[in-house]
DNA sequence: AACTATTTATAAGA
DNA sequence: TTCTTATAAATAGTT
């Protein structure tokens, strides 16, 4: 609708992108708010820009209150999961976590608090968090025990290689080295950790 | 845009309130498609039917994925699931699962039906899986660079101990061994890569 | 669902 | 950005 038709395919010229996106989605915002009130509709919006940025819309107060939340949000979301990963809080197990979504939401459905939804909200997050760091706990353990190996075997060509030295010095009658070839290979690490689960 | 000018305001009629919403509704959704496209953005859409019925739009390939399923069934989560689980599929941050979770509860605080809220659960077991799919992915990676560092260790002591060999069956002048240790401290593992993300 | 008279949105230009 | 304006698009009322 303007001077020329215009295909619809990414605009490639930054700065009639940046335009485009103003007007349309001023325009977008407002037919939202339109078919709102029209038909007596509940309208949710959220536009983010490719910068970034955030818009929204949304009909009636509880979707105002919770979508208007959703700048500060993102930018919390990260310091607030780091805190929930330093803390190791103890947290039910995944089915619990489940249950405990469900029943929020029949609650919500009913027609419960904002509140109600920023506390399972936080529970989500808590959750995701601790199944990271369980995660993270196991795989870690799986990657010292291969340090470990790592370290004993550079052990071995230590000692492997001063025997070589000694022998070429001495005369030659080494013969120990294959003992602590046995050695190394009694190491058997757990390679088939449960790591898909 | 029509006959008349139409005053922003509830329609009464039922039924051209009715017939409105299905024009305004598309062209809506219409408007939103055009505007992720032609500027590159990421837009969800959710609107709500009086009368309770769901319709809505996202760009975005993640969004999409999830939020058209909507019709389906919670038996299909489950096999859907572990289709996403197997295969180790990119998903969008942290802040997008937080997005899409409150969309909605967005929409059930409005009012939908419970099997909306069943799924629910379902995308949240999915998205869930996916994130510790990412991560499993990162943290075979260096997994997997570890076992190569101890696997070249294993051939220099092999290279060493047949030296040995040499050197104690013929004479004694063995001093090349100096190389392949130097080739080994050569190799820089990323051991501190962004496990606790 | 179509049609079409009008209104609205907006692309390009200033 | 903001405004202007020619033109494309959406849609209200009608069939």
């Amino acid at each position: 609708m303007g001077r020329k038709k215009l295909e619809i395919k990414r605009i490639e010229n930054k700065s009639s992108r940046q335009v485009t996106f103003s007007k349309r989605r001023s325009g977008l915002i407002e037919k939202a708010r339109q078919l709102s009130v029209l038909c007596d509709a509940s309208v949710a919006l959220l536009v983010v820009s490719s910068s970034g940025k955030l818009y929204s819309f949304s009909s009636g107060d509880n979707l105002v209150r919770i979508l208007d939340r959703y700048g500060k949000q993102h930018a919390d979301d990260l310091k607030a999961l780091q805190d929930l990963q330093s803390k190791s809080l103890s947290y039910g197990s995944h089915n619990e976590l489940l249950e405990l979504v469900e029943s929020k939401l029949v609650e919500s459905n009913v027609g419960v608090s904002v509140d109600t939804l920023v506390q399972l909200e936080g529970h989500l997050e808590t959750a995701l968090s601790l199944t990271r760091a369980r995660k993270t706990e196991l795989m870690l353990k799986l990657v010292d025990s291969l340090k470990e190996k790592e370290k004993l075997l550079e052990e071995e060509n230590k000692v492997l290689a001063s025997q070589m030295e000694k022998n070429n010095l001495a005369g030659a009658e080494a013969d120990n080295m294959e003992m602590s070839r046995a050695q190394i290979s009694d190491i058997n690490l757990p390679v088939t950790l449960p790591l898909l689960n």
